[in-house]
DNA sequence: TAGATTGTTAATCGATTAACAATC
DNA sequence: TAGATTGTTAATCGATTAACAATC
């Protein structure tokens, strides 16, 4: 039954917070070729990252990219494995839902395909906006999706509706054959097994940001007066 | 000189995992309220959030609201509480840094203001872009930043420029007085104590979805043929 | 060789989960 | 009261950090 030992040289799974990091290695090691360095050591990426060098060594090891001893590791080499490892090699077609501002927003932005994402169509609730052009990429009513993602193979959706409409777009997708749902409603989507969901709520991030800042300025308003 | 003990009733630094966890939270209050729930418990919420109640409880636990056992929460009071604890309450002016089709994208997005951020501003180094308009937003040079920012109290600047430059705006946005970085660019910007800097970078959300998509499908192909 | 770096194993740290007492 | 829920303390789990052996 278990068979998650077998024969294939299948990588292992990498902790989520060691994937989330590597991203940023490959940004670092664009520019480090850019700049002509032939090879690069765990040691200089943690100088550059302001970053812990064993934590980067750990990171890299669990993508099956091998380094030299004394040397380090081959710069394009290493850029080629992390970009495969995150398979931003080749892009994937996907479909997004909900063409409001946010949605607007990333059918515009042209830099996700260099992460392995191309946007193709977007869907939406509103018979209004369908027959539209964003961006050059085409609005549908969300009756349409089911039937084109099937005959188009998609496997891609990015959701960008209202908390409110988010999971039931989302179990459209899972019934219309998506396999990866890129979540921007913050919520957390039911799924079934078998399918993965990443939450880019931005609303969390910017939660940390407001909170932290705020905890900074009364820090720094508790140590401006000094006691009498 | 260590005056963290001091008389002030400061809020404890609440663990990043649960801060991240707070806006789900607030989202899922909104809906309830809507609903005309007087009270919620962690049960509930974990129910309808697939999430363990005890780790609800003890992430409500430490922005310092309180329940009445038996009952739960009382929904307005922790929907207010959450909201104030993430400084949700009033909106902050900021400014965006780097007019691509990313922060068009983001001055386009209304949403922000619900979580506490109102960008009044864009600003890019490429003098073609200053004098426009993006969403009713105006467009000026970097080179206007400072001034303004100091002119406006500015404490909170968005980049999203590309990698390369990030750094160096953000440094600039320190010299401008700005206290709070939301990031975009997919790098680990480098800012002195007192300053929080929020990283957003989309690529690492999407890097975790095409590797574990990548992933879970692989996985699919090993078992689909049987051993013979 | 000497020494920097990789790769791995052990120790520490913090978050999650479980257990349980307190409360209305 | 009985029982559901809060709030807290203890146990588990996993990630980070430190230590060290292997390597060119």
């Amino acid at each position: 039954m278990d068979n998650s030992m077998d024969n294939a040289p299948q990588p292992k799974k990498i902790p989520e917070p060691s994937l989330r990091r590597l991203p940023l290695y490959v940004s670092l090691l664009r520019e480090l070729r850019g700049q002509g360095l032939a090879s690069v050591s765990c040691t200089l990426m943690g100088e550059r990252l302001n970053q812990d060098p064993t934590q980067i060594r750990k990171d890299l090891a669990a993508t099956g990219v091998a380094g030299k001893p004394r040397v380090g590791f081959d710069t394009a080499e290493l850029l080629a494995g992390l970009t495969e490892f995150l398979g931003w090699n080749n892009t994937s077609d996907a479909f997004l839902v909900g063409a409001g501002s946010l949605g607007t927003a990333l059918l515009g932005h042209q830099g996700f395909r260099d992460n392995g994402l191309n946007i193709v169509a977007a869907f939406d609730i509103n018979a209004a906006k369908a027959g539209a052009t964003i961006h050059g990429r085409p609005v549908f009513h969300l009756d349409k999706l089911a039937n084109l993602a099937r005959r188009m193979g998609i496997r891609i959706g990015v959701v960008t509706t209202p908390a409110a409409a988010a999971q039931e777009v989302a179990d459209l997708l899972v019934a219309s054959g998506i396999r990866g749902i890129w979540n921007f409603a913050p919520v957390r989507l039911q799924v079934p097994d078998g399918v993965v969901c990443e939450n880019a709520a931005l609303s969390t991030s910017l939660g940390v940001l407001v909170n932290r800042l705020a905890w900074e300025l009364r820090q720094e308003l508790q140590d401006q007066p000094p006691p009498p």
